[in-house]
Order: structure tokens, then C-alpha cells, then sequence
RNA sequence: UGGGGAAUCGCCAAGCUGGUUAAGGCACCGGAUUUUGAUUCCGGCAUGCGAAGGUUCGAAUCCUUCUUCCCCAGCCA
């Protein structure tokens, strides 16, 4: 039996709002009658199917026009955690509702991003296995055939104001707005109207389909939202078939209704449209369009991460102003730079289960996610050797040209992974720093006269160095103590407390690696009135040129490590080639000593 | 000054249909183990739940008033 820390095999997290809701409805029963057809539809569709096998349906719904990051991660981990942990199933849905701005390219890296967190979309039902991967564009004609039922009932119009006498007309936050002149026109005059509308016999941003609610209402979402535009745009998915799109705030609805979504679950900013989300589904219910028991809507906040940025806005410009490398560099919060950086999936789920849900706005500590990942790469990555700022250590007394077998355990805490060898000889790479000629307080390292184990090898007592004329040391000097060889019945014959890690120079292979940093010096970066950019960290990526332990040459691109007594490294997934392959410092081990 | 939300330990977060000493995690501080100054292990860590009143035998949980913060006036999502 393998522990292995994947994804899904965690315990299910601490009790939270939405879990509550869950339990509750799951115990009224709330969904037992809820059919389901194996498909999305409209009511009679379902009404044909059968009872609902999933107890309750979530979705994860991106709008495929950016990279996904750790905030979506968290949506990811809510919905289809809900779903697993609920005997559920989540929808991977495209909420590809605007032409303009989204792509074919953004849907594959977006699928990608959900694979790699461990999820996915094809479920097993009992009638087979069932794919629940959809795009809101699929259901535009039932959106246009809803958008008619509204007319038809008095519940939308046509409007010919322009978009800035909308906005005029909306009223503001403490007055109420003025109905449109257009507002009551006949149910016959705006169907024969938005038929023009989607037969292309108008312009671009001339007329919009509205909800006709109440130009008074304090929430202004009610005051007769667009839910229909103009707009000749290639789309994705549908091509050149429409020109007429609806807007979000009537199709995320219907999307969810149609698809039997149960807990619709979105963030903080959504709360006000709500009302307009239950107004909507009931009227298209009553229409008999759709059927009971309706989605319900639920928020919850999303995630702030202190020294980073997650907004789209800023994360596009990092990339396009070149302050980064690409949508994968490993200073970024996106899932594809993360998975460069060395971070895992195993490592964002323990996060989102440590940082819960809540409907607080909240900043999570960087370092918690920095823990996660630790915490999870200490039980899986395998241990290796690596000198990262190398300076040669000379035993003086070991003979010329000869070298010989260490052994060296791939992993203390899994003993069944073995052991490998590792050459020792005369001359050594060992870390520059694990050296004082005049020690600091506490420090128990490599100091002259002093013992010290080299790591799988021998106690060496150091004899003395060498200086260039700046006096900056160029060599250590030491002797080996022949009889304490680590793991020979001598090992234990003398005791030190200092244990420094070694390569022999004549075995080691010679790398570069990556060194990264937080890319933002300021917890908020841009907060007050600085902005974001002048808050970038300028030396947060350092590639040096590390001595590494032979077998390391054999990582094949996202093999993680922990190089002893440094941190966790992973092999590029971009820029490694076989037998040759270039590290990324992930994060570095907790170092009580340098505090 | 309209509407909708949120305030519990440095950072998160349970609890909130009122009932013994206010969960848990992270951080932090001790101490033990350790051939990674890592890991692991043990112990400590809110007479207090934004503030002030009130109801009650009893309130983080109910009521009143107040304060602070977030969101909403796209033909974006």
C-alpha cells in the first residue's frame, strides 16, 4: 500500500458555509424527485429522463479568455470537491458568451489546468458514462427561444436608447433611474423587433433586449438589465451564426438550469444578482421552459494572496510589458507557472483545504502556500545533492586520483526507495557559506580546527584555507578521520554536530539553475497610491551555475527533488533536454538558523 | 447619503435554531529526537468573539444603536 498524497485521496476539508447548505438540502431531500436526462435541456427534455444519480451537480465556469491562477484553483477544489465529497458530479462548462474576447486556445489551456489539479469531466452514470464537459455557446438557440418567452410575457422589451442614455437613464446608486421611452411598446412590436435584431437588420450596439423589471429598484442589477446585444463577432464555437449574444447576467442562469445544476457557486461580487437570477429562472419555470427544483445561486470570497497579483488585468500586462517571461513563468500565480516552478497539485488542494471558505474577504499569507507545497514535497520528492555557490574543500590526507563508493538514502522517510552511490575524492564542491575562517556566534559548521561530517562520508577536521588577494577564500583545507566512515561500526566513534553536504568535483555535473524569488517586494502589491509595477521585486529570479550530484542529470522534466539541506528543486518542463536537464528552485526547506 | 455583504488570537477559520473551561490549521515560543540548523514528536498560545447598551439564571450566538471594510450605476464576466 503506497501513501502516495494525491489529489483525491485526501480527508475532506473542515466543515464550511456551503457544505452546510449541502448537508441540509441533501437531508430534505431537496433534489429526490430531480430528473436528469443525461444531457443539458430544457424541461421537457428532462421530465423524459430519470431521477438524477448525481445527489447534487456543481460546475466550474470560466470564461475561456485568460490563463487560469491559485484563485481559480480554489473554485476548482469548491465545486469539484463538493462534488466528490457529495456523491455529485461538477460541470466543466466554457462560459463562452462574449466572441470578442475569447479563443480556442484559452479552452485548451484551461482544460489542461483542471487535468493537472487531478479532475475531470467524464463520469460514469448508470446508464453508461456520461461527459459533462459543455460550453454556454451550445445553448444559444434555447437562450434565444427563452429571450422570446420573456417578450411574449411582457417580461423584456426592446430598446433603442444608446448605450450612454442607458446609462443616464439608469439613475445612480441613490436615485432611482427613468424608464425607457421604448419600455412599453407591444409584446408583437419587440418580437418582430429582436427577430430583426438576430436577422442582422441592425447595427452594432443600436438596440438591446432589456428584462423589464423596475427602473426603481435600490439593487440597479434589477433596473431592466441587457441581456441581448448586438454585436458581429466571430465566435469560437458558433462562428458567424449569431450576431446577437447574451450577456452574462441572463445566460449564467439558464446555463445552470439547463444543465440541473443544483449549487451554483460563484464569488462575493455575484451577490447582487441574485435576485435576478431566482427572477429569471421562476419566469422561464412558469414559461415552462424549464423545471423545478431550480439552481440556486451561492457566493463566497474569493482568494487574496499577499505578495502576488491575481487579477487578469495585471497578470496580462505583466506578461505583455515583458516584466515576465510568458503565462508560464514560475514567478507567476498561474497554474501553468506554478506547475513550472515545481509546485504540485497535491500541494494546491492541501492549501484550499487549509484556507477554507468563507464569505470574509480575506489575504492569505504567501508563505501558507509556500508550507503546502513543503509540506507535500517532503513526503514525495526523492533526496539529491547539489553545491549552489561552490568553493573546493581539499582533504589533504585522502590519496590522489582515487575516489570511492557513499551511499546515500534516496529518501529518510520512504527507507524501501533505497540507496544510491556517490563518489568521494580528494577534491570536493562544497557550499560556500558552510566555511567562516572566524565563526559567528552559534555557528557549527566547517571552522578552522574544527570537525565535521561530510554527509555519507567521513568526519573531516578542517586544517586551514587559501585566499586570493582580496582575501576572499578560493580553497578549504582538511583531513579525513579514516575510521568514521557513515555507516561503518567506526561512524559513531566521534560525535559533531556540524553536517555539510558535498560533491565530489571530479563526478559533478555542473548545472544551471534557477533561483526565484517572490515577484513582488510589498505583501499588497499596489496598495495606497503606489502602482502595482513599482512594487516588483527586481531580484527575483538568480541563475547560477550549481554543482550537482552525477545522477541528477537523469531528471526528466518535472521530476521533483529536494536538494539536502537547500529546498525543493524541479527540472524545467521548457528548457531541459535529455541528459541535460536545468533546475527551478520551487522553495526553499524552513531555516531556523537564519532567522 | 440607495442596495447587497462581512467583522471570532499575527493569518485563515469552526461555532452563530443561546447552556460546562470559544474547535482546528498556519505562524510564533519552549523542549525532545535527528548524519538535512529540515522532518517528526511533546508542551504553550483568545476571562475573549468590531464597539456600546439591553434581554436572560446564562450570549460569540437573541434585540437595539454605532463603527470599520468590501461589492454594485458595462450593450464584460
Amino acid at each position: 500500500m503506497s501513501s502516495e498524497k494525491t489529489p483525491n485521496s485526501a480527508p475532506a476539508p473542515a466543515s464550511n458555509f456551503i457544505r452546510a447548505i449541502i448537508e441540509k438540502d441533501l437531508g430534505q431531500n431537496k433534489y429526490a424527485a430531480k430528473k436528469w436526462a443525461g444531457s443539458p435541456g430544457d424541461a421537457q427534455h428532462h421530465e423524459a429522463g430519470q431521477v438524477d444519480f448525481a445527489k447534487i451537480r456543481t460546475r466550474f465556469p470560466p470564461e475561456p479568455n485568460g490563463y487560469l491562477h491559485i484563485g481559480h484553483a480554489k473554485s476548482i477544489f469548491l465545486n469539484f470537491g463538493l462534488a466528490r465529497d457529495f456523491g455529485g458530479i461538477c460541470h466543466m462548462r466554457f462560459d463562452d458568451t462574449n466572441p470578442e474576447k475569447e479563443s480556442q486556445e484559452y479552452v485548451d489551456s484551461i482544460s489542461d489546468g483542471v487535468k493537472w489539479l487531478g479532475f475531470g469531466w467524464e463520469n460514469q452514470g448508470p446508464n453508461g458514462s456520461e461527459s459533462n464537459l459543455y460550453f454556454a455557446s451550445n445553448y444559444f438557440d434555447f437562450m434565444y427561444r427563452a429571450a422570446e418567452s420573456l417578450i411574449e410575457n411582457g417580461f423584456a422589451y426592446v430598446d433603442e436608447q444608446s448605450a450612454d442614455e442607458m446609462r443616464i437613464n439608469r439613475g445612480t446608486l441613490t436615485e432611482a433611474g427613468k424608464d425607457s421611452p421604448f419600455r412599453n411598446r407591444s409584446a408583437a412590436d419587440n418580437l418582430a423587433r429582436f427577430r430583426e435584431m438576430r436577422d442582422g437588420k441592425h447595427a452594432d450596439g443600436s438596440m438591446v433586449l432589456r428584462a423589464k423589471i423596475d427602473m426603481a429598484s435600490p439593487n440597479i442589477n434589477m433596473r431592466d438589465p441587457a441581456i441581448y446585444r448586438v454585436r458581429r463577432a466571430h465566435h469560437h464555437n458558433t462562428g458567424d451564426k449569431w450576431c446577437i449574444y447574451p450577456m452574462y447576467t441572463f445566460a449564467h442562469p439558464v446555463e445552470d438550469a439547463l444543465e440541473r445544476v443544483t449549487h451554483s457557486i460563484c464569488t462575493l461580487e455575484f451577490e447582487d444578482q441574485r435576485p435576478f437570477y431566482d427572477w429569471l429562472l421562476e419566469r422561464l419555470a412558469d414559461a415552462g421552459l424549464l423545471s423545478h427544483p431550480l439552481p440556486k445561486q451561492y457566493e463566497f470570497a474569493r482568494l487574496n494572496l499577499t505578495y502576488v497579483v491575481l487579477s487578469k488585468r495585471k497578470l496580462i500586462q505583466l506578461v505583455e510589458e515583458k516584466h515576465v517571461s510568458g503565462w508560464d513563468d514560475p514567478r507567476l500565480p498561474t497554474l501553468a507557472g506554478a506547475r513550472r516552478r515545481g509546485y504540485t497539485a497535491a500541494g494546491f488542494r492541501l492549501f484550499t483545504d487549509r484556507i477554507g471558505v468563507s464569505k470574509a474577504d480575506s489575504w492569505i499569507e504567501y508563505t501558507i502556500l509556500e508550507d503546502c507545497m513543503r509540506e507535500v514535497l517532503n513526503v514525495e520528492a526523492e533526496r539529491r545533492i547539489a553545491v549552489l555557490d561552490p568553493i573546493k574543500l581539499v582533504i589533504d590526507n585522502y590519496p590522489e586520483g582515487q575516489s570511492e563508493d557513499c551511499f546515500a538514502p534516496n529518501h529518510p522517510l520512504k527507507p524501501e526507495l533505497g540507496k544510491r552511490t556517490v563518489q568521494l575524492s580528494k577534491t570536493l564542491w562544497i557550499e560556500r557559506e558552510d566555511f567562516m575562517e572566524e565563526p559567528s556566534k552559534g555557528f557549527f559548521r566547517l571552522v578552522p580546527d574544527g570537525l565535521v561530517r561530510l554527509r555519507y562520508g567521513y568526519v573531516v577536521k578542517c586544517t586551514g584555507c587559501e585566499k586570493d588577494a582580496d582575501g576572499k577564500v578560493t580553497v578549504v583545507h582538511c583531513e579525513y578521520l579514516p575510521d568514521t566512515k557513515s555507516g561503518t561500526p567506526g561512524s559513531d566513534s566521534i560525535k559533531v554536530k556540524g553536517n555539510i553536504h558535498w560533491v565530489s568535483a571530479a563526478h559533478a555535473y555542473g548545472c544551471e539553475v534557477r533561483l526565484y524569488d517572490r515577484l513582488f517586494k510589498e505583501a499588497n502589491p499596489g496598495s495606497g497610491d503606489r502602482d502595482f509595477l513599482d512594487d516588483i521585486n527586481q531580484n527575483s529570479v538568480q541563475l547560477i551555475t550549481a554543482q550537482l550530484e552525477q545522477s541528477l542529470q537523469d531528471a526528466k522534466p518535472e521530476d521533483s527533488f529536494q536538494f539536502e539541506r537547500h529546498g525543493y528543486f524541479v527540472a524545467d518542463n521548457k528548457d531541459s533536454v535529455a541528459g541535460k536537464p536545468v533546475f527551478n528552485r520551487t522553495v526553499t526547506l524552513r531555516d531556523a538558523w537564519q532567522k
